[in-house]
DNA sequence: TGAGGCCATGTTAACGTCAACACATCCGAT
DNA sequence: ATCGGATGTGTTGACGTTAACATGGCCTCA
């Protein structure tokens, strides 16, 4: 029952103790640690009783040296802080956690080539069996020639340039949702608070947005830029407050319909009476903001758990090429979206 | 310049590759990767270029196995995607990798004593150089036989029970600036929406909002108890919103008061005109909410910083025991607070 | 000029595990 | 009786690195 004190002397445990102990070969006890068939049951039971009366752990660095596998998957984030990464690297540590594998954390400041190649070095030296990258913004991996050719990798977040494998939400279906809400309430059109220029998502989100909007005969107004903070968002709304012919906006992420809806409190215009509101990511208060937001609803935990699969294909497989996986939104309605109400 | 690909074979380049090369042991291919000094200029050049050119790259498996560490720390982490957390661990993150450790990622989602037995066991057979637990309630490592006692645990978010290092925000101090900033105010009483009682920061805020309020001989109000999430301040503020004595409101967190301000919106009490109120963190939309939320800020990134430097201090100077920092809050005054104004 | 010491380097062995092979049994089929 | 083939177990060596010790050269100082 392992009340045992880890063994009087400093050092581990190890597979000798556990085998002089029960009085069979360390060979023997290492099949049993790793489930071979081959131990006759009377063995097994006398060697499971040892390892557990010495506390007995296997060491893993030895493991991983025997193997080359360390049983780890290492992941390099570049906004560990961000609402939608944090969910996604819960639930893929959950993932893999499940199959024994260990998450490594790598949060990587800058986007510059150099903090990336350290990233990448660091992991390798990690022997990590896969590499998972979170990152809203292309990423330039050909010029990478840190990553060995051997360890898989998985884009989370974002199309992958070449042929590899990319797991991300799916944004254009997300803008749909989003724009055909405001346009099914009778908006004459939508105006769109965007994100950055480096953001693939918000690329994305604006693209289908213009293309709906041309599709549908309508006016294309000018985006206004944000850079996702709530900040950024209230700026955007001091401007777009300012002009009458606003009747709906379509925000490329929660977090700036947070300032959106602020601007618009403090130039009186009501939401959603005067102007409606929808947001994008459903972060944990949308729901009770005032009013409460429409939004395009991403499922961080499942793009998580998608990619951790593609990485396990991927080591399993030991294929290197792999395709684009894409994970549904769902819109979600709430208080902030109205029917169009014309100026009066 | 690396440009080689790592050598046709699969396997990876070791230091008898290295060796070879530049005509030396393998010995003094350690030495230069571990910056020994007893090393000649030109010895260590030829070195460098053989590794240069052969794209080599210390195996640390190999390394952790010989020196027993592995130049990594495990992480412990009850609520992964929460705001505090995720900024911690992101600064924690860079002060380990500064000192050359990495992170191993361990969430966990579960209280149950065999959750945490398996995440230490876990980490231990990682062979982590220290562990830290980054936990809001209660921890009992007493029962905790799997930490093996060499190895270093320091508690962030919480009082460590025993003796071990702790760090924590100082709750106390951050509890007093919201009150007192109230109290300046002049308002007659300060009501007070609370956290779940398992949580131990909630329970210290609270004793010392409630000692204050003695301490001036105020009306001590019952607790509104919430959960922490947006909704269940939401619930909070429906039932202040029904009392009319209510004129100023201190809740535990920032996400219970967006749903109080909601509630209090929806109530037609005006904020702060009519109830003033005051959250606690800092999250990242607080400055732009309408009206913009006064609140304590935490600065996590700071407590994440100081765990790390506390932990390598346990793992160099190999002592166990350890004493409590605290990191200071900083009240943020902003558009949801106002001087007391009787209702009339 | 020789003793002592420092310096740069090499040699050996070991960290804990497991794959590959070798070797006993014992079984049933010829 | 003999052989082929399971079945269970032991032996050997290697994964890549580094600590500990050994060596040989050169410098300094008495």
């Amino acid at each position: 029952m392992t009340t045992q004190p880890p063994a009087a002397d400093g050092r581990g445990v190890s597979l000798i103790d556990v085998a002089r102990l029960a009085g069979v070969s360390t060979q023997t006890v290492s099949r049993v640690t790793n489930g071979s068939p081959k131990v006759a049951a009377g063995t097994r039971d006398a060697v499971l009783a040892a390892m557990d009366s010495l506390g007995y752990r296997p060491n893993s660095a030895a493991r991983a040296l025997r193997r080359g596998s360390f049983r780890t998957i290492g992941v390099i984030v570049y906004d560990l802080a961000s609402y939608g990464n944090t969910r996604s690297i819960d639930a893929l540590a959950e993932a893999a956690a499940h199959r024994g594998y260990s998450i490594v954390l790598n949060p990587v400041r800058s986007t510059s080539e150099s903090d990336i190649s350290t990233a990448f070095t660091h992991l390798d030296e990690k022997s990590v069996d896969g590499i998972l990258v979170i990152r809203d913004e292309h990423i330039h991996l050909e010029n990478s020639t840190q990553i060995p050719s051997a360890t898989p990798v998985v884009i989370l977040d974002s199309a992958a340039p070449g042929d590899r494998p990319a797991v991300d939400a799916d944004q254009r279906g997300g803008a749909r949702q989003a724009v055909e809400h405001l346009l099914d309430l009778g908006h004459p059109t939508v105006h769109m608070v965007g994100g950055p220029t480096t953001s693939h998502s918000a690329a994305e989100r604006e693209a289908e947005w213009e293309r709906l909007l041309r599709a549908a005969g309508r006016d294309v107004p000018p985006v206004v830029r944000g850079d996702w903070s709530a900040a950024s968002g209230y700026e955007a709304g001091r401007t777009l407050a300012a002009d009458p012919a606003v009747s709906a906006v379509f925000s490329a992420n929660d977090q700036m319909a947070v300032g959106l809806l602020r601007a618009l409190h403090e130039a009186g215009r009501r939401v959603p009476d005067d102007v409606s509101v929808v947001g994008f990511d459903d972060i944990d208060e949308s729901g009770w903001l005032w009013p409460p937001l429409t939004t395009v609803r991403q499922r961080f935990d499942e793009s998580g758990r998608v990619a951790v699969l593609k990485l396990f294909e991927a080591i399993e497989s030991g294929r290197r090429e792999g395709s684009f996986e894409s994970v549904p939104t769902e819109l979600v309605v709430r208080g902030s979206t109205g029917p169009y109400r014309p100026r009066g």
